[in-house]
DNA sequence: AAAATAATGAAAATAATTCTCAAAATGATA
DNA sequence: TATCATTTTGAGAATTATTTTCATTATTTT
């Protein structure tokens, strides 16, 4: 039987895939000419049902959702609200950690929170 | 000089420090009488700000906070949505490879996401 | 005590997300 | 193909969490 998918929902995929970052609802609301707002939603619930989109609570406003790839961990800049990848799986980790505790994992997060390179290079522009 | 927190503030951060629990902007309200909405936001962005305590992106649709104790990940339960604490200090790795990205961290935070302990012993109550 | 400053609460405003429901699209059946 | 059943859609209403406004009250300073 397999799963089914509609063509307005492989659309959504189709973009969070091509663009290889994290987008907002509304993100791919804009990106996606006549489709409805409730159908980008019910469209990137599924899709994170299915397992093939992850929604991230990076601590904005708005959920943001990207297309699962490979493992890595997230960078939000406090001053410019930038999201960074950062290369590293900690999940094997984190998942022995949940074992001790009894929990078992289906997926993991890590996100950290400071100041990225760009803004920290703005601050001290040059030195003398 | 030091910093002021007025009466109110304080009252939050002693429900935060006491419970010892991850609470949202509500759970916060409904442990003090005769405080207001805004009081009770204002106070955790306040506290927020001042590094007493801190606000988790756990992927529910309110944000939720906690007094800062030790270091620690937590595990989200997809099915009964219960939060618990996993002693576990991977702040160093994070910090470390941010810093290889040319980032800098000032908090980190890991999520895992799964059946908590509980549930699954409800699915399987009792073997044969 | 008078003046200046900061904190408060009630209610309105915002913003993100979900729900409702009738219409359209799709798939299955005869 | 015509018919019936199921699913998907979008417009807008409804919800929910959070923020803002603003007049009032509390606190600190002078």
């Amino acid at each position: 039987m397999g799963v089914r998918i509609s063509q307005h929902a492989r659309s959504v995929l189709a973009v969070l895939s091509e663009k290889r970052c994290h987008m907002t609802a509304e993100d791919v609301l804009d990106s996606l000419q006549g489709i409805g707002t409730a159908t980008v939603y019910r469209a990137l619930d599924h899709l994170t049902e299915l397992g093939l989109v992850r929604r991230l609570a990076l601590g904005k406003k708005s959920a943001v959702y990207e297309y699962i790839r490979d493992q890595h961990m997230h960078f939000v800049c406090s001053r410019c609200g930038m999201v960074h990848d950062m290369p590293a799986d900690v999940s094997g980790m984190v998942r022995e950690t949940a074992k001790c505790c009894g929990h078992q994992v289906e997926w993991s997060e890590v996100t950290a929170h400071g100041i990225c390179r760009d803004c920290q290079n703005e601050e001290a522009p040059e030195e003398a």
